[in-house]
DNA sequence: AATTCACGCGTACATTCGTACTTGAAAAAT
DNA sequence: ATTTTTCAAGTACGAATGTACGCGTGAATT
């Protein structure tokens, strides 16, 4: 619907660290970055600002520190996301993703399990 | 190993019609676009040309025509692509984008059915 | 009260990206 | 032989990206 301009990657990485800590100030999402991504405040400060020009996230000033929350949802912007990827690398067939996925990625046999918990339900519902 | 810049969106479209297409010409490479995706003949000139430049292609003259080849593997350069993807939109988890392709998308019941074969294979040899 | 810290906001700046146009030469068509 | 088409190679150029710095002001610390 609303037809943003996509994400670029860093932008990428703040936009769910959003999603995560849920509404939070530069310095919240500062902190919520995974041990090992070093980025500068002042670069977390820079994305927040640009979702929200993009549109993926608003903002007020809550006294003097102003506070970011996702205006797009996450689901929503995966699927745009991913089938932007799918599209330019695939060709548009999903299928050969997800079997990258789970044939080339050294993927877990309980997570193996789960996904044949997944298929086996959807496949019941869908009889 | 080789660590190359990563591939832009664009430039993933090109180096995804080399792999399919093989050893190409510039020519053949922009009459493997898709229907519907138009794009300039100089243009996929150009994402040839950064292509060669980043080390996915490497290209030699045949005559007068120069004709491109893949230099990286698919395989490796999906990988490497979808796991930045994975690790800026998913955290690092990959479980939650294999979730996402099943559920979110309107798979087929054939493509399910696929994948529940997929899945029956690896757990058989793993056990 | 004076000093230091933290934050918002504006600005910066080199690089990459998307998307071509141009020029000159060779090949193909007339 | 002249015209037209086709390439390679160089160049272009504004927008987006990654990554910050600096200033001014209000809050916290000494």
């Amino acid at each position: 619907m609303v037809d943003r301009p996509s994400l670029s990657k860093g932008e990428m990485e703040i936009a769910r660290l959003l999603w995560d800590v849920g509404p939070a100030t530069v310095r919240q999402t500062f902190e919520a970055l995974p041990t090992g991504r070093e980025m500068d405040f002042a670069t977390v400060q820079t994305y927040l600002r640009r979702l929200e020009k993009k549109g993926y996230a608003a903002s007020k000033l809550a006294g003097r520190l102003r506070v970011y929350s996702a205006r797009a949802k996450a689901r929503t912007v995966i699927r745009e996301t991913v089938d932007d990827l799918v599209q330019r690398l695939f060709g548009g067939e999903k299928l050969p993703l997800v079997r990258h996925l789970i044939e080339d990625t050294n993927i877990s046999t309980d997570e193996l399990a789960e996904l044949r918990k997944l298929i086996a339900k959807l496949e019941k519902e869908r009889s």
